[in-house]
DNA sequence: CACTATACGGAACGATCGTTCCGTTTGTCA
DNA sequence: TGACAAACGGAACGATCGTTCCGTATAGTG
């Protein structure tokens, strides 16, 4: 499993026939990607596109020039960070102790979710339809996070009856409720509670059911 | 602290100066209330009031000579269902293990919520500023909660760094995931994970932080 | 049966939001 | 500097959704 390369950003923007953009139109575009930064890391992709063009001081057929729609922006602002997050994951595969590495790195990812909350609405829209590639993306970062589940449920730390779709699920949910509230570090004592709770040996409550 | 009492629901419906309601104004009024049952149950306080209306068979209009807003029509809905599950859990507090009788009632809870959409909305809109009267019916619900949680902290089963605000959050979060999937014992599942990360002597993962 | 207060239905309104369109401005280059 | 392609701005469109309004239907009553 490969994770798609992307374009590294930044720099003069070249148009497919090897001529660049206008010196405006760049400008612009910088500024519209800054503004969505802002406006997307603080109030998600619920943000109104308007609220984003204001911000870049652009009217939104500007914007509209530069991303064909609100979703295309979105992505570029997220993907990066997204596969950040995977190679960051991938990396943490060689660490040494494996349970504590994946504890580490949920605990990571819970901080920057919670900080951006772009991030968390791209790994949320993971379980929707969608059609976006963010959600391409998730996938693969759950991939990646299901081999350092794996390495520390065979090193014994990690109790082997929760999926990582679920942990995923749990995590986010801890962070979910953070967003609403005056943030502090609580989102890191709620994820350290889920961590807690994936340890082995500790089930007595029952973990069966009929029906 | 008490919980107002509410009008005990169905039986002819009486105006303020002894006059009832004209039959078909009767009829029409149940059929609201189980199409809100219905579909609020099914996608949550965020279905269109016109869907409730045509599944009762009855026009916008009327729906709002009944309710006087969407907001008034899920209360409705969803009131009695809060007040149960504090009666619920101020009778669990005679209950003979504390730990258990806590972590209990938050997997009943848990699998209500996972079941009735319109529950999970209700509880989810405690954190959120709103208006509605179900965010007040929301932190009764908490502060009988927390009276399980004190018992269940006093007799040495549950840490007692984590609020029953935070409980509640990684609760609503562990079933907020269950939401979008194919639902099974999942949420009974990611429920177990919490309380067994809620329970004392676990916690190797390190609890403070600077600054 | 006739009459009227009561209730009904659903078109229409206003707000929000993503997206499109087009008249105007501006960067670029000869 | 003049001309034109490129880019801009923001009004306007269409969809969704909560809510209102008013002409019509009907239950209740004598």
């Amino acid at each position: 499993m490969q994770v798609p390369q992307r374009d590294a950003a930044e720099t003069p923007i070249e148009l497919a026939d090897h001529r660049q953009l206008r010196a405006d139109a760049q400008r612009n575009r910088r500024r519209i990607l800054e503004a969505a930064e802002e406006v997307f890391g603080r109030d998600g992709i619920s943000a109104p596109v308007d609220l984003v063009a204001e911000r870049a001081g652009v009217g939104v057929g500007t914007l509209y020039r530069h991303f064909p729609t609100k979703e295309a922006l979105f992505e570029a602002i997220v993907l990066d960070k997204l596969d950040d997050l995977i190679a960051a994951a991938d990396a943490d595969v060689e660490k040494g102790d494996a349970t504590e590495a994946f504890f580490d790195f949920l605990l990571r990812m819970a901080e920057e979710v919670t900080l951006k909350h772009d991030l968390f609405d791209a790994l949320a829209a993971a379980g929707i339809d969608f059609k976006s590639r963010c959600v391409d993306r998730a996938q693969y970062l759950k991939q990646s996070l299901d081999r350092l589940r794996q390495r520390a449920v065979d090193a014994g730390g990690v109790r082997d009856d929760v999926t990582m779709e679920q942990v995923m699920g749990l995590v986010m949910g801890a962070c979910s409720f953070e967003r609403s509230g005056v943030s502090d570090d609580v989102a890191r004592r709620l994820v350290g509670v889920v961590c807690d709770g994936l340890r082995t040996g500790r089930s007595t409550h029952q973990s069966s059911n009929g029906a």
